[in-house]
DNA sequence: ACTTTGATCGAAAGCGCTTTCAGAGATGTT
DNA sequence: AACATCTCTGAAAGCGCTTTCGATCAAAGT
């Protein structure tokens, strides 16, 4: 069967206290006994049974982390930068998708916690803060694209009002001064945090954006499609466009194109993200580039250091564009 | 602290063995102790401790699944139906990404083996024939993309060579007689299948593929784009152009765009695989649907059986198109 | 020479479940 | 009425580790 840390201490001649001691670097032993036993753990080709260790030891080295859906193109790389930072302390990723689904994610972290992660991150949750905060008293949690402090959590984020800021100078630089924008969803702290940033620049420069001129398009390349539809048809002139993320700029690029209006002699469209996808878009999109990597690296580190109660540095992070 | 098993049993008075065995079905329980039990449960909300169940049952519920990139937008549907069709059956994935690196690979077969999954699921996996065997001794697994049987051990697949005779087909009623394919990687069974297909389609109709006009893409877009700049440069004429997935139709259609070949008018361009961003491509991509979703919904089947030991029927299942 | 201190290690008690084993009733059989 | 069969249940032994507690022994202090 299996070589068990029993045998690998029957083996060493040593007790499994001892090899756990080693194991875990929880106590100093011998040079002579640590050689043993390391012997021991190579010939038989022993791995601890995580099982029996997170039992033992109350900690399962995994860490539960929620997204919308898995594979979305927006957090692609962020999921990249988790996975990696985890493995690096020996940590693993537990991905689950909650699918925009308030509910859903209520149950899966329950999940999670059944399986006794050590902590979760929630990539754009839509939980409730009162629902949050009930969580975070159970296990640590860090949450992103939102603000959200406590003694077990705390939030990564972007600084979006600059993001903001940069979409809408690029296009002031361009000399537009009619400008649409196609917002994400109600509700969202980081779409309205870009707004913020947008609208601050624009009326710096004098302009006011019509309500007619900002439509929703749900954070989709079928929603940013339909709101540039909507925009058109509205007949309000623009000729500067900036979606609140690059999947909603994608659609709304096909909705111009329909429409006959070329991109970009007639109307100037920015998108925000940059994501992966961004580049092979006709013609290539122009985009607000975000960290997303670093996102998820700086995400895993902090629940890690809410896990060992490591203290970080704790305002909310907010990593640059 | 959390309520355990043993203080449900305390509080239903029955022993700790009968509560067990209502979690799990696995004898029968008198109706008036079933609803004591139940009634506990809930008054305590009680969730079953996952390490401790799957240290003394020897599973764990859960089912390793490895992937290129978990963001791979080719598998986002794929995984979906994965999570969708184990969370079905109680049981949830543990993705990890290979990034194409065979020796990642092992390593991450090895962690999660280390972690007690109950069987794995192996994406358009790297690794040689005789590891896998080697590892389908010690667990379940299923692979993609490739054919391979063993008792612990079945695959699931596309007809791909179906798939092949669908783009070849669809280029030869639009009366093309020039014909190109950028194929994905050497050593690939898929990409291998799939132009098996072109082949004997063209064959059929008489016509010879030249070898200039067979290109290496990699599957990446960027790959599709040089692939394509090389088979323009080669100046072997084509008006047909298959690329044996989508991703790399993407990276051609933009190196044929730069070229000033305009598609569908000049040249006719055909993908594989109908991943999401596929109509967002302007001019709007034409490709071959794959079930893609049934497939990670499949291979989620077919370790679960063979984790039960139920008998599936058996032979590579060949999904169509 | 005798007590203190410090370092290294083993025994043993769990962690929260599952599962075997056997006992106690209930039911059926001759 | 006596015996064989079932059905339901509890006691108890682990699953493979971690961790506390105290023992042991060498070095150090007086």
């Amino acid at each position: 069967m299996k070589p068990s840390l029993k045998m690998v201490a029957a083996r060493a001649e040593v007790s499994p206290a001892t090899v756990s001691r080693i194991l875990n670097g929880t106590a100093k032993v011998s040079a002579e006994k640590r050689a043993r036993i390391e012997a021991a753990i190579a010939e038989l080709g022993f791995r601890p049974n995580m099982a029996a260790r997170s039992l033992a030891g109350g900690r399962s080295m995994s860490i539960g982390v929620i997204t919308q859906f898995i594979s979305s193109p927006f957090y692609a790389e962020a999921l990249k930068g988790l996975e990696d930072e985890l493995a690096r302390q020996n940590y693993i990723p537990i991905f689950m998708s909650s699918h925009w689904d308030s509910a859903q994610e209520d149950n899966q972290i329950t999940r999670l916690i059944e399986r006794n992660v050590d902590g979760i991150v929630l990539l754009s949750s839509q939980m409730s803060g009162q629902k949050l905060f009930e969580f975070s008293n159970e296990l640590p949690i860090v949450v992103t694209g939102r603000h959200f402090e406590s003694t077990q959590a705390s939030s990564v984020n972007w600084d979006n009002t600059y993001s903001g800021v940069l979409a809408a100078d690029h296009l002031l630089e361009l000399g537009h001064r009619e400008i649409a924008v196609i917002v994400g969803a109600e509700g969202h702290e980081d779409s309205h945090e870009r707004m913020q940033g947008i609208q601050t620049r624009l009326k710096e420069s004098g302009i006011m954006l019509n309500a007619n001129c900002v439509q929703m398009g749900g954070y989709t390349e079928q929603g940013g499609y339909e709101a540039a539809k909507a925009l058109i048809a509205s007949g309000e002139p623009f000729t500067g466009l900036i979606a609140l993320n690059d999947q909603m700029a994608i659609g709304a690029n096909m909705a111009l194109r329909e429409a006959g209006i070329n991109v970009p002699s007639q109307v100037s469209l920015v998108g925000c993200d940059d994501i992966q996808f961004a580049e092979f878009v006709d013609p290539p999109l122009t985009t607000v580039h975000q960290p997303i990597y670093e996102l998820g690296e700086q995400a895993a580190k902090h629940v890690l250091s809410l896990v060992n109660k490591v203290r970080l540095p704790r305002e909310s992070i907010k990593l640059p564009h």
